[in-house]
DNA sequence: ACAAAAAACGCAACTTATTTGCGTTTTATA
DNA sequence: TATAAAACGCAAATAAGTTGCGTTTTTTGT
């Protein structure tokens, strides 16, 4: 793999420490967070490098952000019966309006969402935005 | 509505404030983040007392978040070709393997998430967490 | 109704991912 | 190769969320 060669067709300038991150990321399938890099390299390189770095490579269409966790949370009433203290179900999809900001609750089944049915899967977020029927 | 009532019912203390933050949900079909409420109440509620009585009502089942920002984030590479600066494909899922922490992108097309169809979707972010078929 | 126990509250300080300003160094371009 | 543009490192700021602790309110047993 020409490292060099691929971030020049992107228009990102080749520095040692971006062809070094190109190299990681083509190496692996796993997704990187900015201190999974930091251990990487040691904590060699400054944090601010790799969030600059990271932007950048982002912006120019080479890399894309795996959303990872939800630290700004939004509450809404639970369906009243479904939940209680022992039974909360939590992995269900929501659609959030921008016009009248409403939160709806999207009830779906796993298997609904076909795509997923060759994983095992134990937990699930699903946020839609954009407008609903009565804003359309 | 007895607000006192169905906070008796979920187990959760009566207390002034907290008979008004059930209030609020139950008027409104929105979602709610800390800074909203904090607004609502003129920031005359410290945000750890609504932080602790949002923790307690979703403990008890009454309340459910809805994933607001993703603001902690990981970064893969795109699939090649498909990316560049002015066409940024964000619209798709991720399956994160818990046993071998791989990245999965799913792309699939919204009519697929047979429940979002009577949305007008413009944006979407999806993560699945669980094993993949390597690990399973 | 009343005292003790449990829970809620407010304040100050902390944590942590991310961002910003600025002076210095490296890379790209003419 | 000089000059402009971009990248870099450092220090400090931002902001959502968390923790410790002393005080106040609610709950509970009698």
């Amino acid at each position: 793999m020409d490292y060099k060669y691929i971030l020049s067709k992107y228009g990102i300038n080749k520095t040692k420490f971006r062809v070094d991150l190109l190299k990681i990321f083509s190496l692996s399938k796993k997704s990187f967070s900015v201190d999974d890099i930091l251990n990487i390299f040691n904590n060699k390189i400054n944090k601010v490098t790799i969030y600059r770095a990271l932007d950048n490579f982002e912006k120019k269409g080479l890399i894309h952000q795996v959303p990872h966790k939800f630290t700004y949370k939004k509450y809404a009433l639970c369906n009243h019966n479904e939940c209680n203290e022992n039974n909360h179900n939590h992995n269900h999809g929501h659609f959030v309006c921008f016009s009248c900001n409403q939160t709806f609750c999207l009830d779906m089944k796993l298997p609904e969402i076909t795509i997923l049915k060759d994983f095992n899967v134990t937990g699930l977020s699903l946020t839609a935005e954009g407008y609903c029927n009565n804003c359309y």
